[in-house]
DNA sequence: CGAAGATACGGACCGCCGGTCCGTTTTGCA
DNA sequence: TGCAAAACGGACCGGCGGTCCGTATCTTCG
């Protein structure tokens, strides 16, 4: 009984404000460039509305976020190998932070914008503790197991990828190439 | 002859901003909670002497850290082992992980600033480069070397080890343990 | 179908914070 | 002791995240 569905305006709104969010960033000028007033100019929307559907900006940033995960998340969760179950676990290891690099890769200021927020880091994201806990358990019961799969997810961090594509001057198939390497090694 | 000693009050006065900086930091509250003004306050002096000393706000976190890191730096450079050089590779890197731990634990707060503060992330910083050639130097030339020198440092990451401490509830004896672990199974 | 209540809208407004400016004070040198 | 150079400090500014409330839009029910 505490269900009321939303108003059609107000999710049509959300979705708009989504597509400008994700174009403001994407569009290469630095991250934490983007007002909230840009966001909401860009989407044709009021200020007011940006914060009562999503709280406040980091609310906003990880909804996107999540939003954009998400097909990646169903794909690990219930899709075909290598991602999906039913992968033996080091390969399935293996896949799975070049599938979350490839990601960092392509929503670079989405990611950073989330990631360096104020007080959250990725750490604290929902979907953080799920990613961990899986690793975990695909590293089975080898000796610090937990930290090792902390330590494979710091590897991905979003501003590494960036400090190595952007200032590093790394291409794509290196950083790959390399995180595969690492990997391997760590295995 | 481009170089002129500061005037006295001038040092004086950053050693004062030094200390005051550091106590509100380290003053368990959150670590952005700490306005330029607050610690001009408590330095007892003017904001604008901060800001003609450091430059921004950045400035001074940058300035701070690296007084207190310096220390460790120079063990590192020119000390005995196992941190210092003749070290064995292997044995040394541990060393220098552990090291680096120990120095987030302890100064977690003013690490957490610095890491957070917009825009630069740890690398962009000046001891980053060092630190990463040294350790990569120090891994030979296995494959991935450079990738893995940067996740290694990744590892001991100030928000990675505030979250294990403070949220996972972690104690810094078993951080350790397992960062051991795992620097172990890495090499 | 029409009206009333509920829900969402939007932009003027607020408080705070990083950063600047410039009149005043301190320092160092001769 | 006098004077220029250097440093001081706090009033001030612009911009940003976040709030508020009068207005517009939707939904439901008679």
């Amino acid at each position: 009984m505490t269900e009321r569905k939303p108003r059609k305006d107000a999710t049509r709104n959300r979705d708009v404000v989504f597509a400008a969010a994700d174009a403001l960033f994407a569009n290469d000028s630095g991250a934490e460039e983007v007002t909230m007033a840009d966001i909401a100019a860009a989407a044709g929307v009021g200020k007011g509305t940006l914060f009562r559907a999503f709280g406040d900006r980091t609310g906003l940033i990880r909804a996107l976020y999540a939003a954009r995960l998400e097909p990646l998340n169903s794909a690990v969760e219930t899709g075909d190998p290598p991602l999906g179950p039913g992968t033996p676990p080091r390969e399935r290891i293996s896949a799975l932070l070049d599938a979350m690099l490839c990601f960092k890769l392509d929503n670079r200021h989405l990611a950073l914008a989330l990631e360096q927020g104020s007080a959250n880091s990725p750490y604290g994201t929902a979907n953080y503790e799920d990613w961990h806990l899986l690793i975990r358990e695909l590293l089975g019961d080898r000796p610090a197991a937990d930290f090792t799969a902390h330590a494979l997810l710091a590897a991905v961090r979003a501003d590494l990828v960036e400090y190595l594509t952007d200032v590093r001057g790394l291409s794509r198939a290196e950083l790959r190439e390399q995180l595969s390497a690492f990997a391997d090694s760590v295995l």
